[in-house]
DNA sequence: CTTCAATTTCAAAATTCCTTCAGAAATTGA
DNA sequence: TCAATTTCTGAAGGAATTTTGAAATTGAAG
């Protein structure tokens, strides 16, 4: 699960930012308008933490632009104005949830996961490719309905290639999803090669096919069985 | 894909070659105004970079020169300077997208690929000839809906070859186009006839019409049945 | 502190791809 | 038809990329 996090204040950024990484997602953060609409331009999030209290433009605005642009991504607006008005707008504006500062970090945790559970309840609660099935809210993964046992950088990377079933996802950027952004200089991607390898020795444990295909100087994605 | 990066900073566009190389696309660099005409009417881009502080001339103008001379060149406007006059007066002339310094390679990459899409989407984004058709989304080829396993060069070949369907080109437009500014100097033009052998092969394998024409002294283009 | 699993690093092996070379085949023009 | 030029082909080497196993590191749990 990648996060995006827009609040402009540096303090409680970093703080949300370590919180959020100890519990296992990958995050980053966008100190104003302008850099986040970069980022969302630029990689692929599942989530945006919104405070609407931005130095360079508006936060609405921004939740406008993300609704329109992505509607894939939930977001959880953040706002010291406790203001029912913003909260109005926003959740017509299509916002998932809304959390007032100051809130303990737990709390922001609970808000996280229950904006998740609640839209994988609606529909679309399972990524599929053939016989390999995620559960998108109890977070299990079956092929050929054998459940596997997976670590979570093999989680997140088979959560990833079932997300971009069609494309070929290169090493730079399942990195980047994976780690987040300490990876703009990095220089060798040999773990991703490791997570691969394990990767598909579990899948093809449950089923002789391993599915995942190597495109030569690219990267990797699903292939079609023909 | 073959990209121009007009940037005079030589350790950035040192970067950004390098990246965008390892990510499959053909790039070159110009470091001034006058070297960026020059590789203009040399060779043949899909798409310009281009600084806006360059040393010898107004990237404006550039800019203004590429939509009037190549208007089907996508153009991505770089800039350190983050005015939002810039920003907008860079549009109005005709550029596609536009990137503040500093930024990352991949939001860089995001934003060419965006750029293509939404070019591509005004018409298809399928090339098509015959019964080969390319997803250029996707990067995938199909002659009869089999799917081709191609390396790049093969891969840049064919895309070649189908966005120029009614001209012949030579061996050294090819060798420039999937080389790169390398080719310069070279004297010899035989590992084009190893990629078109192997590209015909697997064309043929899929359909056995291998619809690349050999246009004697001259070059290749794709053949129309009649 | 110890233990165990997960992650990362490292280097060798295996694979795939690219280029070169030399000879064969094809085309052109005289 | 013949010679010159151009294109085609297969084989071989080298370069680049991926795979693999094993060791080192990290981190959480007991």
């Amino acid at each position: 699960m990648k996060l995006l996090v827009v609040e402009d204040h540096q303090q409680l950024s970093a703080n949300i930012k370590s919180y959020l990484n100890q519990e296992g997602y990958v995050c980053e953060v966008a100190a104003n308008y302008q850099e986040a609409v970069e980022k969302l331009y630029a990689y692929q999030y599942d989530m945006v933490a919104l405070d609407l209290m931005l130095p360079d433009g508006n936060g609405m605005d921004l939740l406008r632009a993300i609704k329109e642009n992505w509607p894939a991504i939930c977001v959880l607006i953040i706002s010291a104005k406790n203001a029912l008005d913003d909260k109005i707008q926003g959740l017509n504006l299509g916002a998932d949830d809304y959390l007032a500062k100051p809130f303990h970090l737990a709390e922001l945790n609970a808000r996280i996961k229950a904006v998740f559970r609640r839209k994988n309840q609606q529909g679309d609660d399972k990524l599929v490719f053939e016989e390999i099935v995620m559960n998108t809210s109890t977070f299990e993964v079956t092929v050929n309905d054998q459940l596997l046992d997976l670590t979570r950088k093999e989680f997140e990377m088979i959560q990833y290639l079932l997300l971009n079933q069609n494309r070929v996802l290169t090493k730079q950027s399942i990195a980047e999803h994976l780690w987040g952004d300490y990876m703009d200089t990095a220089d060798s991607f040999d773990f991703v090669y490791q997570h691969i390898k394990n990767l598909r020795k579990k899948v093809a444990q449950a089923k002789g096919n391993d599915y995942i295909q190597t495109v030569y100087g690219v990267g990797y994605k699903f292939k079609k069985s023909l």
